[in-house]
DNA sequence: GTGTTTATCGTCAGGCAGACGACTATGATC
DNA sequence: GATCATAGTCGTCTGCCTGACGATAAACAC
């Protein structure tokens, strides 16, 4: 029994991605160059069409591997490495938000270890890893002196949100793992928080706070000096997905 | 430019809506009863479809007010009284949802005082306050002895995020306060958070919290004994929305 | 070796939560 | 009217956790 097409409006239903990768101290995100009007030449967030038989995870599972070649971290695997997380955002629908139709967008959040290069369908100079910040600024300029135009649609809002998840659910959740790769030290997943959240925090109480969560850190039993210095012990994360109590995030 | 309407598949766009309120010390949701195909007879959450020009969370503040006659409270206007909490809750879109056809819920969840009776499109038998377990339990059955017959569609999982999301979200924010009346004492906030987390809290540990947190309760002057004992001081809500530290939760 | 960098352990004080005693003010019951 | 039950409000104490920060350890650069 199918409805009656003419008795709600149709939707057009894409997913949107905000990646997020820590770089060089800094929370990035992935943009893509748009080829085509309306916002020709801007930066926007990754994204495309949901298909007629696909469930909106698998979509932007989809579209995140087309976009880095990233597998989606499945929660049913523990042991798993190198996948991303992917979880749902929230989802846009002004009218007015594509001038060409009605689009109703389900964006989603991924989080990634910090990756080789990114690729946009094997176009490298339309794809980036940009400072979040610089992304966010309207009309300012970026690190290069030049003038930064504001993301495509409302993508500058989508981006906005999916950092604030981020920011907010990695002080109750072992989400931060999520930046590191498969082996990590305490003193890489601090730098993750410092540069997700913006602030310093203490490497003494920082170390207490992680290594005395049960269930947050794993020794691997392995060392590593990287980092220079002295060599620090490596961790896997561990089953804990939520900390209790949370780590606390320092005011301004 | 249009785009080519062969180039993505056509969705329909509903708001589906988790609206909670706390009855008798038991947490509740509205239901509707189904009147037509699929599902019929069924209990559902209430919803519609989202219109051309309507925004998600105009289409969402709609519904609400057919079924419940509430308003919106605006976040805009602090002062405002006996309006509902109403935020997005999260997306659904298994391709396989509804049989008839491709369907895209945006579901949304909406806070409420307890209300006097409900009403769906005036017809009140074909809507109720059902106390969230009992709507949850599969195959079980109710109060009365009566089988219960699980949600229509994937309404079970909708109602079981929008609880979950409740739950945890009056941990740090001051949303509790939507489910009482303008004004309440902090016994009646107290019992908000017993029946929705189904626990049992210390009455002088939780006074010392709420009213030693700045911001989240002001004193009106008047008192009320409408709870038998002593009479109690009466509150509002203050400015603040976030609780911090927040409210913990009893474990088990 | 000296200096630098990063990691890791320890100490101490303050804040907050859980457990719980004590007192107050109302209505209900005898 | 005395007693009881109920609910509200104020305190105290103890333990845990955090923030601040000293001290030591183990690598590398010169």
């Amino acid at each position: 029994m199918p409805y009656d097409p003419s008795a709600f409006p149709p939707f057009a239903v894409t997913v949107d991605l905000v990646v997020l990768t820590v770089r060089r101290h800094a929370l990035c995100a992935l943009a893509v160059r748009r080829g085509e009007a309306p916002f020709q030449g801007r930066w926007a967030l990754p994204g495309g069409f949901v298909r007629a038989d696909e469930d909106l995870a698998q979509a932007a599972a989809r579209e995140l591997a087309e976009e880095t070649g990233l597998r989606v971290h499945d929660p049913a695997v523990p042991a798993q490495d190198n996948g991303a997380h992917l979880e749902q955002l929230a989802t846009y629908g002004d009218p007015e938000r594509d001038p060409r139709m009605r689009v109703v967008s389900v964006a989603h959040l991924a989080l990634a270890p910090d990756l080789p290069a990114p690729r946009a369908g094997g176009d490298a100079s339309n794809a980036r890893w940009a400072p979040v910040e610089e992304l966010l600024q309207q009309g300012g300029h970026g690190r290069d002196g030049e003038p930064v135009a504001p993301l495509a649609f409302d993508h500058a809002r989508i981006l906005s949100d999916g950092v604030e998840r981020a920011r907010s659910k990695i002080e109750y959740s072992s989400l931060a793992t999520a930046f590191c790769p498969p082996e990590f030290t305490v003193g890489e997943l601090r730098r993750v928080y410092e540069a997700v959240w913006g602030v310093a925090l203490d490497p003494r109480n920082f170390h207490r706070k992680v290594t005395g969560t049960p269930g947050f850190l794993v020794p691997t039993g392995g060392t590593t000096t990287r980092q220079g210095g002295r060599p620090a012990q490596l961790f896997r994360a561990g089953g804990a997905t939520l900390l209790n109590p949370p780590m606390l995030r320092p005011e301004v």
